[in-house]
Parts: structure tokens; C-alpha cells; sequence
RNA sequence: GGGCCCAUAGCUCAGUCAGGCAGAGCGACUGGCUUUUAACCAGUCGGCCUAGGGUUCAAAUCCCUAUGGGCCCGCCA
């Protein structure tokens, strides 16, 4: 069998044997939330950007990510108001008011949180917004280029895509200087020493526009155009682009044929499913953000799930527990000391960049948070006494992501309330179960910090005659108790009635050591005793 | 109508590019305490690699075909 390799490393390798310098670019068009979906595409361009640092550590590259956020806003989105943005429809996302007024404008309202989240995930790409490349003049002399030779491309678009470009077809789309609208604007003629074009527009308006920051390219000459200046040569994106006749086809020819350079090497990505909801889109609503996202999955169990997945292949995302299974597998793995060559390079590329987290596994800490209702400084405490020592931030970012998930997503099962007060289903506690809680606190304050195993052992040492636990419940009983009567079951039962009021919990041992041993031989002696 | 991707253990998936003994994690089961408790440790079980053909000394892997699933082609990755 041959050795293993990840899938990053093996599209670093192939783009290795093609170019000796290497550009990653990837990028969104930020007209919604960006959801979890689109964190796919960074984080594979990220793993593969890492891959190609490892393997030519002497060469140059680069990882961009681009904004496409001059293009225009297609319709009033649902979570949109329609009598305010109505008016914006067709203009550029980067010209359209902020819908919370708090970002410069439209398009950062959903691209900053975005950002922040790539930041949080330790992806660190140099980012570029399209609308200032357009307005610093980058694109004008290929915008230039493509009117000229606009009927080639036009010839081109049909042949690839059979798709019918009319006489008014440009490659070009003017914003109207009156109406502000990309999509409604005719171009009449160009004039490529002043960087001009004649326009006129559905609204009524002829004007002229400037190729720097006056308008864009068609998103089909668009791309091509960024691969040729950029000189992208590896770009990851969605099938919706990989279609046959789709624009990475329509792209390939537009960069050879009109602008002399190569395409870059595609990288195919699957779309991810949320649970059986199906996948994840903007415009049905079927959507979680990044930021949702993060605020209940630790970053690096979330890289993880895209890292370990070949890009191919479907992600079915679901945040209750199959979230809970995730994050413990990437934990174990990442704990893990004798670790294969391919689970050590999992873990290298899940790792976020300058982003330390938590070390306590997150089932640890549902346990922790829900025994210390959410104290942060109770938190803290068991913790340490659980042997983890790390900066209290960490802790507390943990801490955060346990509760948010508790709140939104966490199953009944996984949730419990200790009590203030005795529970009343302890008043169906019996006399039997009554001795054992009394004889269980005595035991338990012999102890100066019981570990989890000697919890554990105390409790199934009452079958045990000759015990020092038996003995005390034998006394407390007031008469001898049969060994092979004894049920410790019905002893776990009592624990959990007595904090929980239910008759199961989590492990007695280990959770039992989450409490201050002077509360629970209260509780358990204040239990023994209730009677309502 | 045209095109893409996927199918391997109960579950999630490696392994397919470059053919060479069928793999991992989880779950389940057993033991660690004669007796489940959401932790931990050790071990065991578990597969006609979707089906049918072809190429080959040799096929999960390469080539056809079929079936099932997920999508794309009116710009949501």
C-alpha cells in the first residue's frame, strides 16, 4: 500500500509540478449571511495554501481572498425590509446602506463578521475588496481589452455555454451615474485613451462612465480577468461554476484566448447539508452562519470536519449531537500520543493559525457547566481540580461555547439542573437508599479530595460485608442487610435523585468529583432525611 | 434535455490519482468492580468494497453499463 497523503498535499504537489510560484484566490459574493458553506471554500484554499508553504518553503505564495462586493444586490432578500432596500436592488452591495448602520456599507455588513470568523479559524489571507480594485483603476486596461475584442467573447460565451448575447451585450456594465444601477445600463461606445464609456440607462438617463470605479465586468469575463492580473493559479469553488458550459468552462477560454494567460487549477468542493434539511443556501434560508457557527463549535473541531473530508465529498452538518461526536473525535485525536503520520497531518492543517483554545474536552466541559450552572469562577475551580491548567480565557471561551450549544442545540439527555434545594422526588427515597446516603457522606468526608474511580469504587464496595461503607449502612439500616440484595443500581439512583431529581445522570464518579465534597455530604445527609 | 459528484463495517469516513493481504474512529459487545449509568483502560465482534460485464498474473482501485443518492446548468459555495 502507498503512504497516505492528504488530499491538500497532494493538490499542492500537482500544482508544484505546473508552477514553481503559486497564487490561491478565493472569494464570495457577501449579498447575505455568509454561511458555514462558504467557510468550506476558505478552508480548503487554507489548507492547501499551508501545503504549499510545507512543500516549497522557497517559493513565493500567496492566498488572496476576494470580495466580489461590486456586484449588484439581485433582489430583496427575505431578511430584508422591502420597502427600504427595494429602491438599492441592482445597485452595487458595496454602494448600498448598512442594514444595522453599524458597517460602511452593505456588503461589509455581512463580510467584517466574516472576516472576523476567518481570523478566529487562523486563516489569515491578504483580503481584497473588488470595488476598490475597480475604483484604483487595476481593471481598466483589460476592461479596455475586453471591449475590444467583445464580440470574441461573445462568440466565445455562446459556443461554450450556448447562451445569446444580444447587439446590447457588454462585457462592460456601466453604473448609472442617476439611478446607481449596474444592471440596467446599455453600452453605446468606448473610448479607450480617456478610459470612457457612452451609457444609457433603463431609468432615462445617457451618461459617461469611467472604467475606474464607474462600472464592472460581467461576472463571466470578470473572473477570467482577476486569474489574468492576479495570476491565479489554484482556485477552489463550488460545482454550481464546475457545470459543464458553467464559468470556470467560459472562464478557460475568455484567459487564453482573449487575455493570453492560463486558468487556474480547479479544486472542486461538495456543498454541506444541514442535517437532513439539505444544503445550505442563502437564498432558501437553510442557513447557519459562521458566527452562529463558532459561537458553539470550538475552531479547530470546525476546521477539522472540512480538513478531514476530501473536498468531493458531501458534508452533512448537524449541530445537536452529532456536533458533540465531532468535536470529541478531533479532541481525542489531537490528545492522542502515538498519532500516523496522515492523523498528525489532520491535525497540523485543523490547527488555527496564532489561536490557542481550550484543552478540556467539550463533554467534559457540558458536565462542568451545567454542575457549576455556569459560574465562571465554579467552572474554573473544578476544572483545576480536574487537572487542567490553562489561562482562564481559554476556559471561559469553552465555557461560552458549552452554554450557547446547551441553550440552541443540546438534546434533552445531554441537560441537567442540580437543584438549589432538595429535589421532592427524594420523599420516594427508601430506608435502604436512606442508610446508603448517610453512610456514602460519612465515607466521602474521609476522604480529603476523592478521585473518580474512588467514587466509583465506594459505591459498588456496599455489596462488599466486610466494608467499612456496608458496615455504617448496616448500622444506619438498624438491622443486617443481605449482600447479594443489594443493588448499587438503586444506590446511583439515590445520588442522582438527591442532585439531579432525576434518576440518571452523568457517570456518578466523575461527576460527583465536580461538587465541593462538603455540599454533597450535606445534600446527601439533608436527603436521607426528607420527608415532605 | 445537457453535465458534475458520491456509493467501502451498525454510523462517519480513509484507502481509488500511482492495481499487490480490507483499514481507522465512533457505536455495539466483553473484561477492568459477580450487578448499564454520558469518564478512563484493555480486548472482541463487525465487510459479496451498490450491481453486472470487461482489462490484468493480480481490481475496492483502471474501462464500459446499470441502480441508488446529492447537486449544477436562470450566478447561493
Amino acid at each position: 500500500m502507498t503512504e497516505i497523503r492528504h488530499w491538500a498535499d497532494v493538490i499542492a504537489e500537482d500544482a508544484l509540478n505546473l508552477h514553481k510560484n503559486n497564487i490561491i484566490a478565493t472569494g464570495i459574493t457577501p449579498s447575505g449571511h455568509i454561511h458555514i458553506g462558504n467557510m468550506r471554500e476558505v478552508v480548503t484554499a487554507d489548507a492547501v495554501y499551508k501545503a504549499l508553504l510545507k512543500q516549497a518553503p522557497d517559493s513565493e505564495t500567496k492566498f488572496y481572498y476576494i470580495a466580489d462586493n461590486y456586484d449588484p444586490l439581485r433582489k430583496v432578500y427575505p431578511f430584508l425590509e422591502e420597502s427600504e432596500y427595494k429602491e438599492h436592488v441592482g445597485k452595487p452591495l458595496s454602494e448600498i446602506p448598512c442594514p444595522c448602520g453599524e458597517h460602511s456599507s452593505y456588503s461589509d455588513h455581512f463580510l467584517d463578521p466574516f472576516l472576523k470568523s476567518m481570523n478566529e479559524l487562523g486563516i489569515h489571507p491578504e483580503v481584497l475588496k473588488i470595488d476598490e480594485l475597480y475604483k484604483s483603476g487595476f481593471f481598466k486596461d483589460i476592461i479596455v481589452l475586453s471591449l475590444q475584442k467583445r464580440d470574441k467573447i461573445a462568440q466565445i460565451l455562446h459556443e461554450a455555454s450556448g447562451r445569446e448575447t444580444d447587439e446590447s451585450w457588454s462585457p462592460f456594465n456601466p453604473v448609472c451615474e442617476k439611478c446607481g444601477k449596474i444592471n440596467s445600463t446599455i453600452v453605446n461606445s468606448f473610448n479607450a485613451d480617456e478610459y470612457t464609456v457612452d451609457y444609457s440607462c433603463k431609468c432615462g438617463y445617457c451618461g459617461v462612465a469611467s472604467m475606474i470605479g464607474g462600472g464592472k465586468l460581467t461576472w463571466r469575463v470578470e473572473w477570467p480577468a482577476k486569474w489574468a492580473l492576479l495570476g491565479v493559479t489554484i482556485e477552489p469553488f463550488g460545482k454550481d461554476h464546475a457545470a459543464s458550459g458553467g464559468s470556470y468552462d467560459t472562464g478557460i477560454r475568455i484567459v487564453r484566448e482573449i487575455f493570453g494567460k492560463e486558468p487556474p487549477i480547479p479544486v472542486n468542493y461538495e456543498w454541506i447539508m444541514l442535517g437532513n434539511k439539505g444544503a445550505m443556501s442563502s437564498s432558501t434560508g437553510v442557513v447557519i452562519s459562521i458566527k452562529d457557527m463558532l459561537e458553539v463549535i470550538p475552531p479547530e473541531a470546525l476546521r477539522y470536519l472540512i480538513i478531514r473530508t476530501k473536498p468531493e465529498k458531501h458534508i452533512r452538518f448537524d449541530p445537536s449531537v452529532p456536533l458533540l461526536n465531532l468535536v470529541d473525535e478531533y479532541e481525542r485525536l489531537r490528545d492522542k500520543e502515538d498519532l500516523t503520520e496522515y492523523e498528525k497531518r489532520i491535525i497540523d492543517l485543523s490547527k488555527s493559525e496564532g489561536v490557542e483554545q481550550s484543552i478540556i474536552p467539550f463533554k467534559q466541559m457540558v458536565t462542568i457547566y451545567q454542575v457549576a450552572r455556569g459560574d465562571i469562577d465554579r467552572i474554573e475551580k473544578i476544572a483545576n481540580r480536574s487537572g487542567f491548567n490553562e489561562s482562564r480565557k481559554l476556559t471561559e471561551n469553552l465555557a461560552e461555547n458549552v452554554k450557547n450549544w446547551l441553550e440552541r442545540y443540546a438534546p434533552p439527555f445531554a441537560k441537567f439542573g442540580v437543584s438549589d434545594t432538595i429535589p421532592v422526588q427524594a420523599a420516594s427515597l427508601t430506608d435502604c437508599q436512606r442508610a446508603f446516603l448517610k453512610s456514602f457522606a460519612d465515607e466521602l468526608l474521609k476522604h480529603e479530595e476523592p478521585s473518580a474511580e474512588d467514587v466509583q469504587k465506594l459505591i459498588y464496595e456496599t455489596k462488599d460485608e466486610n466494608s467499612s461503607i456496608h458496615k455504617t449502612m448496616v448500622e444506619y439500616f438498624g438491622k443486617p442487610i443481605n449482600a447479594s440484595a443489594i443493588n448499587p443500581k438503586d444506590f446511583f439512583i439515590a445520588i442522582y435523585i438527591s442532585l439531579l431529581g432525576t434518576p440518571s445522570g452523568p457517570k456518578a464518579g466523575w461527576f460527583l468529583t465536580s461538587f465541593d465534597v462538603d455540599f454533597l455530604v450535606e445534600r446527601f445527609r439533608e436527603a436521607a432525611e426528607y420527608k415532605p
